[in-house]
Parts: structure tokens; sequence; C-alpha cells
DNA sequence: GTCTATATCTGGATAGAC
DNA sequence: GTCTATCCAGATATAGAC
């Protein structure tokens, strides 16, 4: 998740800097809103200096992009792993979604600016980030598909277009979360919730 | 929906042509990509001869998420309305979903530029599109109250809530939604049948 | 109502000193 | 590794002819 073009061991704290900024203002004012003379003042830096570190706007953006996906990735992952061997299979459903949801409004700004600016950036850097989103959704598919096939998840169940609205749903929660009201946990258990068990009333529970 | 400052009722082919065509262009690009040449040519004018109809690139935009609330608000409510006076609660939330759908990948640029542009647009612009919004906000929350209180959907669904998980989920199909590979209708129908339902098997169903 | 021409500004990127 | 200074492209917006 990091294309140096040579000799990458070094400190790096230049380089480092200038990627949270970047990324955090990616994030509250989106891509095109964001000039490399904004983002080296809140690095500490001077424009021209950026060009040191990188070839150019895109190359920084790309990385942001990467990063942003490699995290939300490894929470979920993290998440499902920390589970007993024998958890249920609603459990694990539900720390995948509250692994994502943590990396999207608690953990850093790169998860959150990839959602905020993925739309925004240039064909090509859409492009190079497209690896690293197969590769979660891959995780996604086929911790779906463990679950339909153990028959947790019902048969007819599009697993592709239930994956799209799961990360569709989760990803919005991004423009109006809001952590004074309740933490990415609760929200993760709401939503898995509807998710699992629909909103509607069903009639004549047997007693 | 449409706020000129004087003398309203004209021809308006040339605004109209403005409109239609930054719209178009603002959907695919997003808002910062998209230069006033670029939405002259697409108009079939020049660029300068914009600002006879319009004092800004703020002011086109303005009104393009204006239209885009009014119509996905109204496909909704034109979608319900049809309903007969007994129709089920289950359907009365499927014809809701549908209109929404049917408006955002269907029907005109409009709606589908707002959901795209409108976390790029200035500030100032954002909060000119509230009033319209917030509408619209109010339409399904009182949409769905009238269906919890109905006993159609469950007590202890927090509705603002599901508002928020509904709006997020059903925008996010648009950055995928390929009408080649199935309508918007039989799209609706899929996520309605998981949120009203949700995706878990529940074993023992009474024989 | 649309044109051409242009003023003005801003942003990405480069060059070379330190 | 960071600075200053600057080039150049592209954008919004304006002025006035037609």
């Amino acid at each position: 998740m990091s294309i140096p073009k040579e000799n990458t061991e070094k400190r790096e704290v230049g380089r480092a800097g200038i990627l949270k900024a970047a990324a955090s203002l990616f994030r509250q004012y989106g891509y095109g809103a964001v000039s490399l003379r904004a983002i080296a003042e809140a690095a500490g830096i001077k424009a021209g200096s950026i060009y040191y570190h990188f070839d150019s706007k895109d190359a920084i953006v790309t990385e942001i992009l990467d990063a942003g996906i490699v995290a939300v990735h490894e929470e979920a992952r993290a998440a499902v792993l920390a589970l007993p061997d024998d958890a249920a299979p609603e459990v694990i459903f539900r720390a995948a979604i509250r692994g994502h949801l943590r990396a999207l409004l608690e953990h850093g700004d790169y998860t959150s600016a990839n959602v905020r600016i993925f739309g925004q950036v240039p064909a090509a850097v859409r492009d190079a980030n497209l690896p690293v989103r197969k590769a979660y959704e891959k995780y996604l598919d086929d911790l779906l598909s463990g679950l339909q096939a153990s028959g947790a998840i019902r048969e007819d169940v599009n697993l592709s277009r239930l994956r799209l609205l799961l990360i569709g749903a989760l990803n919005a929660t991004l423009e109006w979360f809001d952590p004074k009201q309740g933490g990415a946990e609760a929200l993760a258990d709401d939503y898995t919730e509807i998710f699992l068990n629909g909103i509607f009333n069903k009639t004549g529970v047997t007693p």
C-alpha cells in the first residue's frame, strides 16, 4: 500500500505527514476542492516541497485510496478472526459489520477519504485502486458464501447483490454519523438487526 | 423548483437546454471536473452565453440539485398514491422503494446528479438544497411512521435510522446499476425483500 | 440571445538556491 | 528536504459587438 519509486526504507516523516494531511482534507472537502497548497499548509511545508516526495497530486491520492481499502479490509478481517471457532453465524456477520464501520467512522481518515472521493478522482486513479477493492469484495463474498453454505443465510438471497447493498448502506453512514449520538458499535448492531431479521412485524408468532 | 430572478414565463429553451446538459455532465464526471465551457458545448452554445441565463456556475447547480430531489419525491409519492386504498403495508413500502429507484436509475439526470455531486458542491449550495431535502425526508418519515403505527413495522425499529439506511442503500445503487442486468423494478423488489424480511434463515419453521 | 475577446484568478508543476 | 520564484494551462466571469 505504498509505491515509492526508489529506496523506500527511509524515515519518511515528511511523506507520512503529507499523506495524513491530504487524507484529512480530501475527506472533508472532496478531491477537486483541495489544492496542493492547502495540503502543504496542513502538513507544515510549502507546496513545492511536496514534489520531493510525490510525482503528482494523483500519486498522493492513489496511495490514500489504497490505504483506505486496506484499513477497512484488515479491520473487518481481524474482527472476524478474533471470534471463537464456534461463533454463531449471526455473530460472525455482526463482527464483519462492526469492523467495517469502526474503520470507516472511528479509525483514521484514509477509509473515509476513499469513500468520499473515489467517485471524484480521474479514471486512471480509480483503475489503480481496483485491485485492492476487488480483494476486499472477494473477502466479503467468501464470508457471505460460507454463511449461506452453512444454512445461516437463506438460499434465495443473491449474495453479490447483498454485498452491494451492505457496502452501500454502511458507507453512506459517513454522511451523517455523529459520534456524540452513539458510537459505531451501537450503529453496527442496529443495522445488523435489520439486515438479519428485516423490519417487518410477523404477526401470529407461535405462542 | 426554478428560481429565476425576473420575468419567469418565457420560452426558456436555452435555459432548459443548459440545465439538462449540465445535469448529464455533472452526473457523469462530478461537479469540479465539469467546466462551463463543457456545459456550453454540450448545450450547443458558447461559454459566455451561459451568463445571459445564469449568474454563476453555482446558480446552475443549485437548480439542478433542487430538481433532483423534487423528481424522486414526486415519483415515490405518485407510486404510493396509485395504490388502491386497501393496499397491504408491504405493498406500500415496496411502491415507495420502486418509485425512488425508478427516479434515480431510469428517469432523467437530475436525481442521479444530485446524489453524485451533493457532497462536492460549495457549502452555500448545499445549504440552499436543504429545504427540499427535508421535505422528502419528512415524506418518508411520515410514511414509515404510518406503517409502524399500523403494526406492520416492528416497534423496536428506529425509524429515522431506518430512513437513513434505506436512502443510503438505494442511492448507492447508482454506482453500479446496469440496466442490461435487470431493471430498476426487479432491483427494488430484491432490496425490499431484504429490508422487510432480512437474510437470516429461520430454522424450525412451524410445519 | 448568442457571439468574440479578454480580464482575472487559481492550481499543478518545475528550476534552482540553500 | 525544504525553500522561493515562476511558468503555464485552464477556469470563472465580464464587456461589448451583432
